[in-house]
DNA sequence: CCAAAAGTGTTTCGGCTACACCCATGG
DNA sequence: CCATGGGTGTAGCCGAAACACTTTTGG
């Protein structure tokens, strides 16, 4: 950060960037350095930039990652989210410089982003200068976080479970190629509840979004299992029409 | 407005106060001085306030109600929302004071919220200073409005339509006391589609929500209809645990 | 050949839809 | 007594849930 001049004051954006790993939900955080704790990746706004752009910003900025599904889902902005404490501890730690001291002394809101990337295609996460290092933490095992992050996260998810009744998820999440398993366990995952293999079958081939290839995944034990990829066309037309039926 | 070094910078609200009278959805406006546009009624955010909290404060001050269904639906934040005319229109208008030209000339973005309120309960209205007044418009017919603000309006109204899924609607939106053919006229007017008589009085009635009196609804023509009420305690739970079905 | 997972089919149940019919009220 | 809207019942359809059975793979 060189000058705070020409950005919006008391406004940041953090994103709740959500992978799927080893049939884990993870999210993208930052370790502070000194600190310990961790934080969701954010940044603030430019005066002359929308919000959703800034917001596409922190999500490349961390991962390379650009265009790809990120929504906006709630405002934090309760007067003392980041006080009264954040910026002294940001100081007495040596992450920020005194003259930006009366930057971060400001009350800030925070608007909460959340993404869906592949996990594969984010080799190495990028820490912005005042962490020490970018990784995947599981959803169920979070760390200490700063500020209200965790509040940010546990609605990032309850926003996904509920959205998943009137979209699918998937693309993004999992390689170009899958099957019907590792679907299944991905919305297992995210709704934190059992479905049924035959009918989470039949009912996700019911939104005409898959198209089967002649390929198996070999390899594992027992019989192989098909994979699918989306139609991205339809992927899109269902993520804007709205699924009916829910989980 | 005496003075903005206590208000958070670049940030207001704006509350889509959605009201229900002679069969259509209203949306409570304020008509602008001189300019002529309408607005919705917001206001800015004090620096030791809660966002959530300046919310109920614009709709106490332009209905005198608390303490009812306020939600926060969307942050608006294009860059140019608000420019590049915004402000010059308030100076040439009269409607602000020249010392608080660097103030309207910042770059703002607002958080939406909506409320559901009950039409009679709201007798009259404050428009705010530089309004000259403020009444309930149609949702239908609405004249030009300053800004996003016809954007942020269709935004409330979808978001309204979705959380009907989920929620039940009409404590706060009708009278203590109502009919079933009225409660259906509600919810036909939201979604903007008619309903069967029959099958929306079982599907509301297994909500477990209502409490039927033994009174009735006379003085209209033909068999008079029993009046219902609210079961508040149990209205309640559904707005947290969620309904089931949809429309 | 066996265990375990993938793939397919079937039955059942409940909710929603689309109706027919009776009841009450004002005119 | 009749037109009109309120109130009640019911048959049929469809989707979801529950479950049995076959197929395929590695070991």
């Amino acid at each position: 950060m060189r000058d705070t001049t020409t950005l919006q004051p008391g406004l940041s954006v953090d994103c709740v960037i959500f992978g799927f790993h080893e049939n884990e939900l993870k999210v993208l955080m930052l370790k502070m350095k000194k600190m310990g704790k961790w934080a969701l990746p954010g940044g603030f706004v430019d005066r002359d930039k929308d919000v959703d752009t800034e917001a596409n910003n922190v999500l490349k900025r961390r991962t390379g990652i650009e265009n790809i599904f990120l929504h906006q889902f709630h405002l934090f902005g309760k007067v003392d989210r980041n006080r009264p404490n954040h910026a002294s501890n940001l100081l007495d730690n040596g992450l920020i410089d005194s003259k930006f001291k009366s930057w971060f002394e400001q009350r800030f809101i925070t608007v909460g982003y959340y993404a869906l990337v592949e996990y594969a295609n984010v080799q190495a996460p990028k820490p912005d200068p005042i962490s020490e290092k970018c990784e995947w933490l599981p959803i169920t095992e979070l760390p200490e976080l700063i500020l209200d992050h965790r509040q940010i996260i546990v609605k990032a998810h309850e926003t996904l479970k509920k959205e998943l009744n009137h979209q699918p998820i998937g693309l993004n999440l999992l390689p170009e190629k899958f099957t019907m398993p590792e679907l299944q366990a991905l919305y297992e995952t995210v709704l934190e509840k059992k479905l049924d293999r035959r009918n989470f079958r039949r009912k996700m081939l019911s939104y005409e979004i898959l198209i089967q290839t002649n390929e198996r995944r070999l390899g594992g034990a027992h019989k192989a299992p098909t994979l699918y990829q989306f139609d991205k066309l339809k992927y899109k037309q269902a993520i804007d029409g709205g699924l009916k039926s829910g989980w």
